[in-house]
RNA sequence: GGACCUGUGGUGCAGCUCGGAGUGCACGCCGCCCUGUCAAGGCGGAGGUCGCGGGUUCAAAUCCCGUCAGGUCCGCCA
């Protein structure tokens, strides 16, 4: 139990911990002047903040302290007078009396005002982060994320886990994330990388014994930033020998669960599972936000004879917008316009009125047809459905992201709705040069079922890989492992890696299975996401202390800057001129 | 690499469509008044390269072109 008054030589408590218990005390808080109300020449209110909250203090009014001034106060805690009472304040029924004020550091005023009340432009805040983070959110946001650090670590160590640290400049390992590149300079014209993850020393602990690894570890990746991405973010990263996926699902929901139980005082339930195949297929994305309901419906089946050009295609699919039949004609061009831009060729429209099918493509379908798209998800008078006809893959994606456009609540309502993804493909697709691309990494155990169709059918082989999504957002994957070279050998053949290649760039990892390599899982959580939902957050920049802009700059430090002379010449680098 | 949104005293916004004096609102700041406020109140005041550059025009915060910065998204993120 931490102590609750946070004693040090200066201070006696806290401002916010000052309460009725202590009443009668002569006591010292520290803090900064988060407000003055004058009243004359002999009375003034100043209130105290701290991290912990806000405390008033009766002074005299000569006192001149101006706003974030840092200051001690000692006074004697008495109750309030009656009819001064503010519950608006934790600490609204007692104040400081006979107020000793001490200026410890005079400040200017703040580029900003420090409360909840203002919206402050972003690039402001970032500018001035060192004051942002003295704002009531910052400050609950980030301890937030100190607990959950702390309750994951708690709950892999009760798993019998061993956290053990990577290093952080590491080998090149062309594959995947762009990494950053750090020069030596003991051995100019060399680089280290920074890791994207611990992905290969985690496997390597694997084989070095350590069957229950973990490590809230940084990664980073030099792509191009978004609100839920950042070059650097971190990672609850585990990884164990002798075990199943399902031994995984079972370590990190134990983690996660916990650290939802501490972050929003609910548990929640066991972790639902859901294949890639009937993810993509009902919700049309790998990672459904489950809050709500509206499942796409195939409808493929009532056109495959169709008149209509337009629903001529492989697929045809559907969505039910409840109520969306009031959606005004150019909120329904928008949506044309967002389904054009997700590479659908277009977006039919029907509302179910008490005349029927209202749409303009409604005359040209027969009566078969028509009851199709009328009986979609059981649809009511009032609602609207939606058509994407195209291939199966594309039809799906974008009425999946039509889907989240009209009916995703904000980040910070609904429930929590976690759910394991797994069998996902092994592969994605092709590359331009006609060789096959790992879905997850090269590393990634198929489904067992499939080892038959590495060869003769590569794009139906199922993964042993899984996703754990939370509220549409992907909060982590990880997999099962290929501890056999047979395997291993066949995968890197499918992806056209020769044994030079691989050796090349993976030797050492391939090298250390030579010795003895336990078969092994992983997975990582994405802990700024994780954070950021618990948060009530729908940008993970809130939850980092000094976050980078969308353009990868620190506004603050101005970082990426020069370097010196001298720090070139050591490094032995030259610039080619700016193309 | 691409699309869209934003940029106006310290902060947040309005003004921009339809060009006419840096005009307005709220907060903050400075001064004075005020002995129970807590989004204190009253009076007064200071504070501007309308992001930057160019163009159109008698005249540009406003229209056009370019550019920079921030954001959202696509590409990218094994």
């Amino acid at each position: 139990m931490t102590d609750k008054y946070q004693a040090t030589s200066m201070r006696d408590l806290l401002c916010g911990s000052v309460d009725r218990t202590v009443i009668g005390q002569r006591i010292s808080v520290c803090g900064w002047v988060a407000k003055r109300r004058e009243h004359g020449e002999h009375l003034a209110f100043l209130d105290l903040r701290d991290r912990s909250g806000i405390v008033q203090a009766v002074v005299d009014g000569s006192v001149d302290v101006r706003s974030e001034y840092v200051v001690r106060i000692t006074g004697t805690v008495s109750q309030r007078p009656e009819g001064t009472l503010n519950d608006r304040l934790a600490t609204g029924e007692v104040e400081l009396t006979d107020c000793v004020v001490e200026i410890l550091s005079a400040a200017e005023p703040p580029p900003f005002q420090i409360d909840e009340r203002s919206d402050v432009d972003e690039q402001v805040r970032l500018k001035y982060r060192y004051i942002d983070v003295r704002r009531e959110k910052m400050q609950r946001n980030l301890r937030l994320r100190a607990t959950v650090n702390a309750t994951l670590r708690h709950a892999m160590e009760r798993q019998g886990f061993c956290e053990v640290e990577t290093p952080l400049l590491w080998a090149p390992t062309p594959e995947g994330a762009r990494e950053f590149v750090v020069p030596s300079r003991l051995h100019p014209g060399e680089f280290y990388v920074l890791p994207q993850s611990p992905q290969i020393a985690k496997q390597l602990l694997m084989v070095g014994g350590f069957d229950r690894y973990f490590q809230i570890a940084r990664c980073l990746r030099d792509e191009d930033l978004r609100a839920d991405r950042q070059f650097e973010f971190t990672q609850l990263d585990v990884e164990a020998s002798f075990v199943t996926q399902e031994d995984i699902f079972s370590f990190v929901s134990a983690a996660v669960l916990d650290a939802a139980e501490v972050a929003t005082g609910e548990r929640p339930g066991e972790i639902s599972t859901m294949t890639w195949a009937e993810a993509l297929d009902r919700f049309g994305t790998d990672k459904p936000d489950l809050r709500f309901a509206m499942d796409l419906h195939d409808l493929s089946g009532a056109f495959v004879t169709t008149q209509v050009k337009a629903f001529s295609a492989p697929t045809v699919k559907a969505l039910r917008v409840p109520g969306g039949a009031e959606f005004t004609r150019s909120r329904l061009d928008t949506l044309t316009e967002h389904a054009k831009g997700l590479g659908a060729k277009g977006l039919a429209w029907f509302r179910i009125t008490s005349d029927g099918l209202d749409s303009p493509l409604a005359r040209f379908l027969s009566s078969d047809e028509s009851a199709a798209i009328a009986g979609v998800d059981d649809a009511q008078l009032g609602d609207l459905i939606l058509v994407v006809a195209d291939e199966y893959v594309t039809a799906c994606k974008v009425l999946g992201a039509l889907r989240l456009v009209i009916g995703a609540p904000p980040v910070s309502q609904g429930p929590h709705h976690y759910v394991w993804i797994t069998e996902f493909p092994l592969f994605e697709g092709v590359d331009e040069d006609g060789h096959l691309v790992s879905a997850h990494h090269p590393f990634t155990m198929p489904h067992l079922d499939d080892l038959e169709w590495i060869e003769s059918d590569p794009l139906k082989v199922r993964s042993q890989s899984y996703d754990l999504v939370l509220n549409g957002w992907e909060l982590g994957s990880g997999s099962v492992r290929i501890h056999r070279a047979d395997i291993q050998s066949r995968i890197f053949s499918a992806l056209g890696i020769s044994d030079e290649e691989a050796q090349n760039r993976f030797g050492f990892l391939l090298g250390a299975f030579k010795y003895g390599a336990p078969p092994h899982a992983g997975f990582a959580v994405g802990i700024d996401r994780l954070v950021a939902i618990f948060a009530g957050e729908d940008n993970i920049r809130e939850v980092i202390a000094f976050p980078k802009t969308q353009s990868g700059t620190d506004l603050m430090s101005g970082a990426p800057k020069n370097i010196t002379e001298r720090q070139i010449r050591d490094l032995r680098l030259k610039f080619a001129p700016k193309v």
